[in-house]
DNA sequence: GCAAGGACGTA
DNA sequence: GTACGTCCTTGCA
């Protein structure tokens, strides 16, 4: 990069001290629909745009940023206590502002950037000076003095002051010349006067009664500081003499306050300052939400974006994120409109989108366009191009599919549609087991390899693309290197059509109109199958790179979809930050006692064998007992018993509810099934597979997340699935009890009461679920109690259980059917509760007459949140279809907006118990549960905490309307935690 | 060797 | 009646 060292030039705006004008200079201003102060956002947007503008006049920078003073202290508390100690706390109508403010950086595309314990000015001081280093030139847009001492003599380093003055031009300069004509002396002896005047605004003391002009003297005189205090005994005018010896520890004192820190450890680095151009996408939902209309309007022009194309930010707009109007609305004719707006390719995002599309499937795959990196000199090339371009697809190839136990074989890289390099580190020639192949020729060392890359794939600045990137990154942790930031085509996927074409084979097909070479052509499949490591590099290396290639491609068509289609708040708040939290929750894994385990399988394998040889006692022959065919023949062409049913196919059902029926028929043949049955489930899914689990490396058990596979955001579990380890029975429970806390540790188990019934109560709006929540009482029984008519006081326990039952078939989107059937009551019985519930709770049907009128209209429903669930098949000709999507498009919005509830909190967890000093990790989520691992002894402070932040995590989006509650105890193990 | 269907574990 | 993943058998290649 240094070819263009010549024209890169950094611009540092101030931040704090453009809000600090913006609120002085202008009148307040409020937020039409809600009073909202805003005077403050709208100067700073207008003075942001002017500076950008101004600047690109003649000096345009390439690089730039807004720092802004972070409330907390500052090292400089702790030098002198009384630092900043006169300066009164912000107006009440300015707080609110401050948030917006960083919004409104970010809407322009420019980067926010403000530290914990460190003020603006160092931060500026530091990017100054490490652009310095390079050769750039910097402007720090800011009149503040205590910035003069950055100032380069060259000039390589100026401030600007904007701040409008009568008779002067809008912008000036402050080199060396105007640092002299304020302080006396050049730039830097700047800190030198001020350690010896002081600043009566910020409290820095200084030496008494020397002012600008004295201390100007003195310095020039001595050279600097230290040297004046040395010889201050020469010094002849009396007072000043004794002032200065008398005040030297404070002088002191002074200049560390006032000298800035050059050295900030700051998150992003100057590439990741490079110069965004302004995203229509990303800037009027801002300023809609805003509401400023005469700002809207200009930028509309000169982007010649419509603003129309654009919804106002649910997260900024007036009353929060709302529900979404469709939700409440039952307009059709709304709602069509609105999604018409959104989807019609002819103008602003969605017309980048579709343009972008058609321009991306254009391109041809070349396979001989893909290079192998083998040598030092064509990886160091790679990095330089991944350092010019800012982003690059990543894939690892690796021995197997277990992220926790597979090795790295290979890397893909692309940085450019069309190019792609495939670097092996890892294949071995072909060789038995016991010879143990060795490496092939012709490829770079791993650990060279991993040097060159880390750099590029820790840094801020460098963007990460990849394809089930959490895959990648739990590879890359276990060589030490930390990826981030990351940009997932997968998870942008799902943001946008939901599980719908999951895989990248599938995504290439559907969006490229691309076969990828698949892996079963490249290495076989079944027992034959080839491990990654064992390919030849050649074959390999076209099926890698195409990875990178078509990730990169699919990430140019599908992430500007993310704001044509109004995604983008989803993918960045609820998609994006998951993806390494459960990178970190799958790399820790869990202890499973093996022990515990293995003393199960053997008394459930006893028991199974008793209830076996029973059944053949009672069948009058052996046969499989896993078979639901033979046994299906068995009870009702053999035993010839009455009433059976048929699946769809033709088969007996001998499911555990029609076997439970016969037995209480008196069929005792049916309950040694039924017993059997949950035994041989039991040891064979989890006594006997659990502990083919345990990774030899950590010794614990660790779960794979699916992230982007459930319709309504829920997360699944597989390898193994640890969302159904068993809990209803007791001998399920023992199970549980495996799970244990790892030595010295405790197991925390936190899971939210009630929470789908919770949220429907919300979004149905249903006052008197809401009152029963917010009195803290049992919901089943409150609802037995309307329903039926019976005091809460002495309910007999059956009438309870309908309640429950009836409470979860609206969730699940009731019928009298199935009511009915889960009851064992008939259809009519079923079909009066329903109606007297909904006579109970009228808003309940209203609630699902609007999805189901709205999944027909739209194919859609969504949650709180506005993760949109999709129905394709919403007009099915088929009734039973149609009704299924009427029930799923009922339950979709309550089970997806509890998921996005608990996704909130998993996303706010770490950095909250990072600044509440709490060790905890974070092991498992079982949808409404989140297991964590603590040190003994520390449970009753970590509880707290967890809890704050599950309660809270739907805030400040959505403002629910009923209470949110989280249970959590603390145990060694699962089952007592639970 | 693989896919489909049935059964069953969880929220 | 919603949403999943896994184990096992069966039937076909």
């Amino acid at each position: 990069m240094t070819e263009g060292n010549r024209h890169m030039h950094l611009l540092l705006v101030d931040g704090s001290g453009y809000i600090f004008r913006a609120f002085h200079a202008l009148p307040p201003l409020n937020r039409k629909s809600d009073g909202l102060p805003v005077g403050c956002v709208q100067g700073f947007c207008n003075m942001l745009f002017k500076l950008t503008q101004d600047m690109d006049i003649d000096e345009p920078p390439t690089h730039m940023a807004v720092i802004f003073d972070h409330s907390a202290k500052t090292f400089r508390d702790n030098i002198y206590s009384e630092y900043k100690a006169h300066r009164p706390p912000a107006p009440e109508e300015l707080v609110p502002q401050f948030p917006l403010t960083r919004s409104a950086t970010r809407a322009f595309s420019i980067p926010a950037i403000e530290m914990e314990g460190w003020e603006a000015d160092d931060i500026m001081a530091t990017y100054a000076c490490q652009a310095k280093a390079r050769g750039w030139k910097v402007t720090i847009a800011s009149s503040d003095k205590d910035l003069m001492q950055l100032v380069e003599p060259d000039g390589s380093i100026r401030l600007l002051d904007t701040i409008p003055r009568p008779g002067q031009p809008p912008l000036r300069w402050i080199g060396p010349d105007e640092v002299f004509t304020k302080f006396g002396v050049t730039p830097d002896k700047v800190i030198d006067v001020q350690a010896l005047c002081g600043d009566a605004v910020d409290n820095v003391p200084g030496v008494p009664g020397i002012g600008v002009k004295t201390a100007a003297e003195l310095i020039n005189t001595y050279g600097n500081l230290e040297t004046l205090l040395e010889r201050a005994t020469e010094i002849k005018q009396n007072a000043r003499r004794e002032k200065l010896i008398a005040n030297a520890e404070l002088a002191r004192i002074s200049k560390k306050l006032v000298t800035l820190e050059q050295s900030v450890p700051v998150e992003i680095d100057l590439d990741g300052l490079v110069r965004q151009p302004i995203s229509p996408g990303t800037l009027f939902p801002f300023l809609k939400a805003m509401e400023f209309a005469t700002i809207t309007k200009r930028l509309a022009g000169l982007l010649e974006a419509n603003p129309d194309d654009f919804e106002a930010d649910p997260d900024l707009r007036a009353g929060g994120a709302d529900a979404p109007a469709s939700l409440k609305s039952t307009s059709l004719s709304v709602a069509k409109a609105k999604l018409a707006a959104q989807t019609v390719p002819g103008s602003g995002p969605a017309k980048f989108a579709a343009e972008e599309h058609a321009r991306i499937k254009a391109i041809p795959v070349d396979y001989d366009a893909y290079e192998i990196v083998n040598t030092p000199e064509r990886l160091a090339a790679w990095v330089q191009k991944i350092w010019d371009v800012g982003r690059v697809s990543i894939d690892t190839e690796t021995t197997g599919l277990d992220p926790q136990q597979a090795d790295l074989v290979g890397i893909c890289l692309s940085t450019q549609i069309g190019e792609g390099c495939y670097v092996p580190v890892g294949h071995v020639l072909p060789g038995d087991l016991l010879a143990g192949g060795g490496l092939v020729e012709g490829q770079l060392p791993i650990r060279d390899v991993l040097d060159a890359l880390k750099p590029v794939i820790e840094a801020p600045s460098i963007l990460k693309i990849g394809q089930n990137i959490k895959y990648d990154m739990e590879i890359f942790w276990r060589y030490g290197i930390n990826l981030a930031p990351i940009d997932d085509t997968m998870l942008i996927s799902y943001a946008l059509d939901g599980p719908r074409y999951n895989g990248m084979d599938v995504l290439a097909d559907h969006w490229l109109g691309h076969k990828t070479i698949t892996f079963s052509e490249l290495a076989g499949t079944g027992k034959s199958q080839k491990t990654f490591d064992q390919l030849d590099i050649a074959a390999a290396a076209r099926y890698a790179a195409e990875d990178a290639d078509v990730t990169l491609r699919l990430w140019h068509v599908l992430k500007p979809r993310l704001a044509a289609e109004n995604a983008t708040t989803l993918y960045e708040t609820l998609e994006r930050p998951l993806a390494p939290v459960l990178a970190r929750m799958e790399a820790r894994g869990i202890t499973v006692d093996r022990q515990i385990l293995a003393r199960l399988s053997g008394d459930f394998s006893q028991r199974a064998a008793a209830f076996e040889a029973e059944a053949y006692e009672l069948a009058g022959q052996s046969f499989n007992l896993g078979s639901p065919k033979q046994l299906g023949e068995i009870l009702f062409d053999k035993m010839g018993i009455e009433g059976g049913t048929k699946t769809k196919t033709g088969a007996w059902s001998t499911g555990a509810d029609v076997l439970e029926d016969l037995a209480l028929k008196g069929v005792p043949l049916a309950r040694t099934i039924v017993d059997w049955r949950q035994l041989t489930k039991l040891k064979g899914t989890y006594t006997d597979a659990l502990p083919t689990y345990m990774n030899p490396r950590t010794g614990r058990v660790h779960t794979s997340y699916s992230q982007a596979s459930v319709l309504t955001g829920r997360l699944s579990s597989n390898d193994p699935n640890l969302q159904n380890i068993p809990v209803r029975t007791a001998d399920g429970r023992k199970i549980r009890t495996a799970f244990v806390a790892a030595p010295g540790k405790v197991l925390i188990s936190a899971d939210y009461s009630q929470i789908e019934l919770r949220v429907l109560a919300h979004i149905a709006d249903i006052q008197a679920l809401k009152d029963a929540f917010e009195e803290g009482l049992d919901i089943h029984a409150m609802t037995a109690s309307e329903m039926f008519n019976v005091p809460v006081e002495g309910m007999p326990s059956e009438v309870r259980r309908r309640a429950k039952a009836i409470n979860f078939g609206i969730i699940y989107g009731i019928s009298a059917f199935g009511l009915a059937n889960q009851l064992g009551i008939a259809r009519g019985e079923a079909g009066d509760y329903i109606k007297t519930y909904f006579e109970r709770f009228p808003g309940i049907r209203d609630y699902m007459d609007e999805q189901k009128v709205k999944v027909k209209a739209d194919g859609y429903v969504t949650t709180i949140f506005g993760r949109k669930i999709q129905f394709p098949n919403a007009n099915s000709g088929n009734p039973s279809e149609r009704s299924f999507v009427e029930r799923a498009s009922i339950n979709a919005p309550i089970q997806g907006s509890a998921a996005d509830i608990i996704r909130r909190a998993m996303i706010r967890m770490e950095p909250e118990l990072k600044k509440a000093k709490i060790d905890a990790d974070m092991l498992l989520q079982v949808h409404d549960e989140l297991i964590f691992e603590v040190p003994e002894g520390t449970e009753d402070q970590a509880i707290p905490v967890i809890k704050r932040v599950m309660e809270n995590a739907a805030e400040p989006a959505v403002r629910l309307t009923v209470p949110i509650q989280v249970d959590a105890h603390a145990a060694k193990n699962w089952d007592e935690a639970h």
